[in-house]
DNA sequence: GTGAAAGCGCTAACAG
DNA sequence: CTGTTAGCGCTTTCAC
């Protein structure tokens, strides 16, 4: 019994929010036939159905989360992982879109949206605790880099998870007994290749190519697509990116110094693209006209208001992330038994001023 | 090089968790000792808490979160609210950063975040069934609008918030019985004054202001800030934009065919200031020589890349979103008595080439 | 200082 | 169809 006189400030974490069993009271029915009507009302006789409803509303009642998890061993939680150094995450609107995207197709599926942002190896050692403690349903993870260990904790702990960008090991090169890896990504390798194409059809000759960090995949299939198309360039037309604007321009300005000849850059993202189109300027080189450029990702905030506006691959990453959810939620649904295939979506080349 | 830390690979059951039961029956001990070990130990014999603490790690024991919530009443969870139509969190950083700084200082306070993301009426009934559920100890709640009803849900359901950015009703406005509402937001109106005395200082005669949506108390603040150094500007130097460089275009060449002679423009966002910045250019006008612009943001994204790059008011984005969370765990840890206070973070005035 | 026991609010057999 | 009865895994008095 608590001392009366020590008069201790009323919690409102401890307000008497109705239970079951209140409704059931109210109603006149058992928990059971409540517990049946807030889960669907399947099997119960449309009267109780609505002397249950009713006393519900007037209640206010709404279920306990907590408790229903402990005997369903569902969360209705889905976690987001994001592994990527700060100075991406500050600058790139990707990111909040993809976000957008799973966010909306978390709503229609009535779960919520955990957001994991790891930074580092402390950050690392939480994230590990936190799946370990089976908190969430299933894991959304973004950004992986060739060396990321996260993988690797996340089938120890076989945690249904789906990649956003294709991981190093996909499931064909897994070893005996890994389950395959689902992953959505975008056509990367193709929609550089259409970019390369684009520039080629310009009538451009000495085409480069301003990568991103080798290692993220989405940076490497980019390379690839370029030599798909330019087989013959030479290793001194790549130069590797990080991804930033000001990484772009430091790259464009290597660039130009090796081959000033260069008529023609494709960038790997539209953020880099940007700082390539500053240093252009800066040189006194004309864009189109003495160097064309395209970009990839078609941020709208940056290929927009470039000057002049940018030529890009855009991809769908709202339409990704709304993917990622739907695959799942479908892995969720059958049983721990299917895994869903990966999927990559489709590129479009937005035609804007720079080539 | 592998950590091994992450190494003791627990039981080979993975399906089925230890509980409590299994750790209390390894140790030779009960569930309530082991439980008071898991929680701190104190008030158990050295002896015991390192048997216990052996059985733990070799079971590889985590806490089940649900059961735990459900007697403790505690979830260890911060719901994140940002109300914002797409539009925006599409392509400003802004959201990214403060989401950043709001993640460290959770993770510090062990606390998980969970993201509500409202677009519309729909949603917004959604997270008010979600907080009704009591499903997070405290919100964390952005982006609002003057019209905005989540106030009023929040405080219905009495679950401690923070907010981020000034409401329309402070505390010190509220009626009878209204608690106080703590925000955290920068100095809005002296970074506005601040940035309009600098151009007045460069010798700017005609200094007009875009401003950002009047149902947003940054955007008014702002403009009260412009306004505190030059009450005397006529109504026609100020241009309502939408905090987007499209709107920031728009808003410019309005602006400029109303009163052409303007020397001076202060805009109430970076991301404005770029598309004012591409209409000055494209009309012949030179920055700064023949047009100065300031920004307010400081987005680095934006700003730096910007030609020429912006000058503008820098608010520290990351630190007001860990300021929020501490206000908030002050909060929760206070039990329900204490209303910490709001704070408002200083402004700094950031010299590039604009102005 | 430690253990036994009583629930937290809910779902899911299993009866009736 | 509906009610009864066990727990889910954990914390927390309350005895010892």
């Amino acid at each position: 019994m608590p001392d009366p006189t020590l008069d201790p400030a009323p919690d409102p974490r401890h307000d008497v929010r109705p239970t079951l069993e209140a409704v059931a009271a109210r109603a006149g029915v058992s928990r059971a036939t409540v517990s049946r009507v807030v889960n669907g009302g399947a099997g119960v006789r449309q009267p109780l159905v609505d002397q249950v409803r009713k006393a519900v509303d007037e209640l206010g009642y709404v279920p306990n989360h907590a408790a229903r998890t402990l005997v369903t061993r569902r969360n209705g939680a889905v976690a987001v992982i994001i592994d990527e150094p700060e100075f991406r995450i500050f600058s790139d609107p990707f990111f909040s879109r993809q976000i957008r995207g799973i966010s909306r197709e978390l709503n229609a599926h009535d779960a919520q949206l955990v957001l994991l942002l790891v930074e580092g190896r402390g950050d690392f050692d939480r994230v590990t605790r936190y799946l370990a403690g089976g908190h969430v349903d299933g894991v959304l993870a973004f950004s992986l880099h060739t060396d990321d260990e996260l993988p690797a904790v996340i089938s120890r702990f076989r945690v249904p998870t789906v990649y956003g960008g294709r991981p190093e090991r996909t499931g064909a090169e897994g070893g005996a007994g890994t389950p395959p890896v689902p992953y959505v990504d975008c056509d990367n390798r193709g929609g550089a290749r259409e970019a390369v194409r684009h520039l080629v059809a310009l009538g451009r000759r000495r085409i480069a190519h301003i990568a991103g960090p080798r290692d993220q995949t989405s940076a490497l299939d980019r390379i690839d697509g370029y030599r798909d198309v330019l087989p013959d360039a030479g290793p001194e037309m790549t130069v590797e990116g990080d991804f930033t604007a000001e990484g772009g321009a430091r790259a464009a300005e290597e660039l130009l110094d090796r081959c000033p000849g260069v008529d023609a850059v494709f960038v790997a993202n539209d953020l880099m693209a940007s700082g390539v189109l500053r240093v252009l300027r800066e040189r006194g080189l004309r864009v189109p006209e003495d160097v064309a450029v395209v970009g990839f990702d078609d941020m709208a905030s940056v290929a927009e208001s470039t000057d002049p506006p940018l030529t890009t691959v855009r991809q769908d990453v709202e339409g990704m992330g709304r993917l990622m959810v739907r695959l799942l939620m479908e892995r969720l649904d059958s049983g721990a038994g299917q895994w869903p295939a990966s999927v990559v979506t489709p590129t479009e080349l937005i035609l804007r001023d720079s080539a």
